[in-house]
DNA sequence: ATGAATATTTTAATTATTGAAATATAATAT
DNA sequence: ATATTATATTTCAATAATTAAAATATTCAT
């Protein structure tokens, strides 16, 4: 990780077909060929050869009225069979639907994966303007998020010493726990509690609620938490619909086989 | 389109690379180097060094254990720009989950793009098993889906020529559309009657009821459809949710600036 | 431990890629 | 309309990246 190949062991079209790809994602507009060449600093000869091939391909298509290119939503078509050969978004995702309309508010799915917390399944709440910047795909750090702290609660003290030594902890706000001995105090009190919060740890504004996904094997095997703005996603926002979002991240480990204890 | 440009003007390693990406995503699987190299009759050095670099990338995660290369969620991300780009899709994807968590059935919400079908945002039925192989990004063609026909009532009579010109009416079942005359005729039923079905004509066995999205322009720019497998998907059923459904479209329209007339 | 299978590196030969310049095309101003 | 500018595309010789066979290293299975 981190630590470039050797030149002859990878490939420089891949790192440039992929720029472009993110490049066009990312801006979400359609994008003449000067502004993609000079933006990715790719000579425009070059720049027009990669895209002829995308749109030979069927990812990317040219608009012949502007010249412009965009992304075609074959690149959902792909992205969907990754997303949906994870048997847990196929279980899951009806009831994070159903939460999240119900409650209008962001609700998340996340795993772990190299010490990183990666989320799979996001609902946006449609209450809200500002939509969360959570999105599938997203990697975050696990010590700073509610998501990756529950995660965490399953993890050996090996793993989230290995977990320390590759990914460190860093500093995001004030809030973020830094040190090892607050991360394991925090851990402690999750597991005892079975959920934990995010307070404005990773992002100064935001506050969530995440709980555990066990399944069959008793493990926690994704962390699902409700997210948004500080100001609304108060004590007694979570006060007032815990039972609900417990009985979401219940259900959803109960089909994945978790059998629960009393 | 299908011809091929002079070969100095794109790029093989564009077509390598998407094609070591399609197999990754499509098999679901993690697959060692081998496999991959010999599926896609590369040399095994040469899928090392488009699997090393998509790894730099983020895209690919070699597992140490086994060797094995998939796919990580990463392309989601990407892929989630693209559908989130599309304002339609915000604002239709709320109502299409309700309405699909309800009936448990598969809803898709399509548009048409140089004369053929792109489903952009499909959300499966949690009742059937057997799930639909619509998936979002999938290509379909006009004359012979549910939603294509919905979407060509809107086309103007050079637009339908251009179609059939560009696309053709291929046959694919024995109830497949496959004359200019009889496509009309459908047309003006579905027009008149304000949604229109496809009656196993593109894959025997699916059956949909199709219905318009309008937006503030009074124009049909998006399709929406109920799915599901013909035996379930009778007349009977249509008649019991009909007025669900319709009111899902509907919604989408008027939040789309959509007046109805009266 | 040994042998078989698979992954990785090395290397020289080749071939695709590069980018500057020329040309063509489209957009804008006169 | 015509000239002017900007942008897109093609051409082509120089180059650097890619290729694939073979050598080596690693991993797996017995």
């Amino acid at each position: 990780m981190g630590t470039p190949n050797p030149a002859s062991t990878y490939n420089q079209s891949t790192d440039k077909l992929l720029s472009i790809l993110e490049l066009l994602c990312v801006t979400g507009q359609p994008m003449r060929l000067n502004e993609i060449s000079s933006k990715l600093n790719f000579n425009s000869s070059t720049a027009l050869r990669f895209l002829n091939s995308l749109e030979r391909n069927g990812y990317v298509y040219k608009d012949l009225d502007s010249n412009k290119y965009r992304m075609t939503y074959k690149i959902c078509g792909l992205a969907s069979y990754v997303s949906n050969s994870a048997e847990i978004i196929n279980i899951a995702s009806g009831p994070i639907r159903s939460l999240s309309y119900s409650l209008g508010e962001c609700v998340c799915l996340a795993i772990s994966q190299s010490y990183q917390v990666v989320y799979v399944y996001v609902c946006d709440g449609p209450k809200r303007i500002l939509q969360s910047t959570q999105r599938i795909g997203k990697i975050a750090p696990m010590h700073a998020t509610g998501v990756g702290k529950v995660l965490l609660t399953d993890f050996s003290d090996q793993e989230i010493d290995e977990m320390i030594a590759e990914r460190g902890l860093t500093w995001y706000t004030e809030n973020t726990i830094t040190s090892k001995d607050q991360l394991l105090k925090e851990l402690q009190i999750i597991k005892k509690q079975g959920y934990g919060f995010d307070n404005q740890e990773c992002d100064l504004g935001a506050r969530c609620i995440a709980l555990p996904i066990r399944d069959y094997t008793d493990h926690i095997i994704a962390s699902m938490s409700v997210t948004g703005p500080a100001e609304a996603m108060t004590d007694d926002f979570y006060k007032v619909h815990f039972d609900e979002i417990k009985r979401t991240a219940d259900e959803i480990s109960a089909r994945l086989g978790y059998q629960q204890k009393k």
